[in-house]
RNA sequence: UGGGGAGUAGUCUAAGGGUAGGACAGCGGGUUUUGAUCCCGCCAGUUGGGGUUCGAAUCCCUACUCCCCAACCA
């Protein structure tokens, strides 16, 4: 608590607690269940659920179920299991439609202080009255009715007796003032629907603005955290609150999250999976925490990523390669090493006995002995990675090519001496010897090779799907660009590889087991899709590479 | 041309009158049985113009740029 503040809302808390403002923190992620929970959510969440844990505080999970036209119990389950699988516990576990019996009680004061009515125009109507940017608007004609009237008409809504549209509740601020938010806005609107929990108990739902700062209210919230675009909706925030003679927290609003490569728009994902660009919410390309979770992202690396994003005012588009030094960070520490070849090409070892086998050791994890060390199975026929071969190679290329020595990775040095061609001129098969005196990688004579590679067993190694997840757009930002961001969608983010070839090893591995595949990358095993029949790994990122990017300039 | 916000290296973010700092990215080097990790170094910034001040990213004025608001969505 006597840490330099993190972030400006950090600081407000810490005044707060100071000035004896406040004694305690409470905070709340209030998401609306009317899709699956991005990236940006889990900032959000992350603020929230972090700020109440540094402070001592309380946190809670609210539901804001208040349009049951867009809400479904599907995205509450989904919601519910991000939050858990982020390492986060709530306080309570809410929803906005627990408080709808409150609410209507309010609206109902509301209107006996005279500061509410019922309004029958159309929605039409309401629009052409609001005015616009620079015109103010004009006064309901139903503005001023009786209070017994409102109070009558609105119980009769709430009871059913009107249709959709045909009438609202609206707050009595004023129609001319500059801020729209503020000219008479409506506070409940009538809809015949069913809602995931109430059923068909209300035919009168509240809007945001009323419903928001009653919830938080209603709760003790001490820091309403939301993001910019409310930050008009704060005068009308506090003056229901002030209104109604309630408790009122402090609503603090900062900018959303934004990553290059991919979009955080609820309405825009939406898309992408109805329209079928991807499998589904959780498809490993999207940046929902499911998608990312499927992918093989820790939540520690989300978690990670959070706090480096920072927190301000500002709008950004934050690199994707933060988030990707954040997974890397976390799984170099903690994933386990296999080997693994994505796209083979046979090494026969001439000068190895036809059937012998032997178990090399090798390590899980240099960076934590704690993991221990496994064998692996070496044998006369192997495979290395297609790209580890180059016919005519450049020098600086410290792999394999005719007449070179390479290191397998805790094996023996091999030279190759022969490349076997199909009669189409592909490179199909290598022959290459072994030094026997270089088992376990190391030369007694001291001799060095620049170069090593990773292999496996053609005998041992079994087979697996590898699908190699790419960013999800061609340009940094999709939405500011001429034409519709349904034109960058990157046609290879995911390219799928059958017939890898994979260590046995991997098949013990659990669904979402995270663990690397030596000099290629971080990869996990599909939470849906794999089984013990057909291994179907996604790759999470690659390792950093500065040969390819050397190459690619 | 109504209202509300925001402008600091390529990106994100500190510094609130006193040496513009950190992270990511990039570049260079060292170690290395992963061209990974790790270690060292470098590059690079206050939107423009005035003013106040010994001293301004910070205070004042002004200009410019960008974002949000006209759902019975949240």
């Amino acid at each position: 608590m006597e840490e330099k503040p993190k972030h400006f809302i950090d600081t407000i808390i810490q005044d707060d607690l100071k000035s004896g403002k406040h004694d305690t923190v409470i905070t709340r992620f209030p998401p609306e269940p009317n899709g699956y929970l991005h990236i940006g959510h889990a900032k959000s969440i992350c603020l929230n659920f972090g700020l109440a844990e540094t402070y001592n505080g309380k946190c809670n999970l609210r539901f804001d179920d208040t349009n049951p036209i867009k809400e479904e119990a599907e995205y509450v389950k989904s919601i519910i299991e991000d939050v858990q699988w982020l390492g986060f516990e709530w306080n309570e576990l809410l929803y906005a439609s627990d408080y709808f019996q409150a609410m209507y009680d309010f609206a109902q004061d509301l209107i006996q202080k005279d500061k509410a009515y019922v309004c029958e125009l159309t929605p039409d109507e309401i629009r052409a009255t609001r005015g616009s940017l620079k015109e103010p608007g004009q006064n309901s004609p139903h503005r001023n009715r009786p209070v017994e009237e409102s109070v009558d008409l609105f119980q009769r809504m709430k009871n059913g007796e009107f249709p959709n549209g045909s009438m609202t509740l609206r707050a009595k601020i004023d129609m001319l003032h500059p801020n729209l938010n503020m000219r008479d806005p409506i506070i409940y609107r009538i809809l015949h629907a069913s809602h995931h929990r109430t059923g068909t108990d209300w035919c009168v739902y509240p809007m945001y603005d009323w419903a928001h700062g009653l919830e938080d209210s209603i709760e003790k919230i001490t820091h309403s955290l939301c993001t910019l675009e409310f930050e008009d909706h704060r005068p009308l925030y506090d003056w229901f609150l002030l209104a109604l003679g309630v408790y009122k927290p402090q609503q603090i609003e900062f900018a959303r999250l934004n990553v290059g490569y991919t979009l955080t728009s609820k309405r825009k994902l939406m898309e992408l999976v109805e329209e079928g660009h991807v499998t589904g919410w959780d498809d490993p390309r999207m940046p929902t925490i499911s998608g990312m979770r499927r992918r093989g992202f820790s939540p520690e690396a989300i978690r990670a990523f959070s706090d480096k994003v920072g927190l301000a005012k500002r709008d950004t588009v934050t690199d994707m390669a933060l988030l990707e030094f954040c997974v890397r960070d976390d799984l170099n520490k903690s994933a386990a090493r296999v080997m693994g070849v994505l796209n083979p090409l046979k090494v026969v070892i001439t000068n190895y006995p036809e059937d012998q086998v032997e178990e090399l050791e090798a390590i899980n994890n240099p960076e934590d002995p704690e993991m221990g060390k496994r064998k692996i199975s070496f044998s006369r026929e192997l495979y290395v990675e297609q790209n580890d071969f180059m016919e005519d190679p450049p020098r600086k290329f410290f792999r394999l090519g005719p007449g070179r020595e390479v290191r397998l990775r805790y094996a023996y040095f091999i030279t190759c001496n022969d490349v076997i061609k199909d009669e189409d001129g592909n490179v199909v098969e290598l022959h290459c010897t072994y030094d026997p005196e270089t088992k376990g990688g190391s030369a007694p004579d001291g001799r060095r090779v620049k170069g090593t590679i990773h292999w496996v067993s053609a005998e041992h190694a079994i087979d697996a799907t590898v699908r190699l997840v790419d960013r999800l757009f061609t340009v940094e930002d999709p939405l500011a660009q001429e034409n519709d961001f349904h034109n960058y969608i990157n046609p290879d983010s995911m390219v799928e590889l059958k017939n890898c070839k994979v260590e046995p090893e991997v098949k013990s591995f659990k669904p979402e087991t995270r663990f690397q595949f030596e000099r290629l990358g971080y990869f996990t095993i599909d939470r849906w899709d794999s089984d013990t029949e057909d291994l179907v790994i996604n790759r999470t990122v690659t390792l950093r590479d500065s040969w390819a990017k050397k190459n690619r300039k």
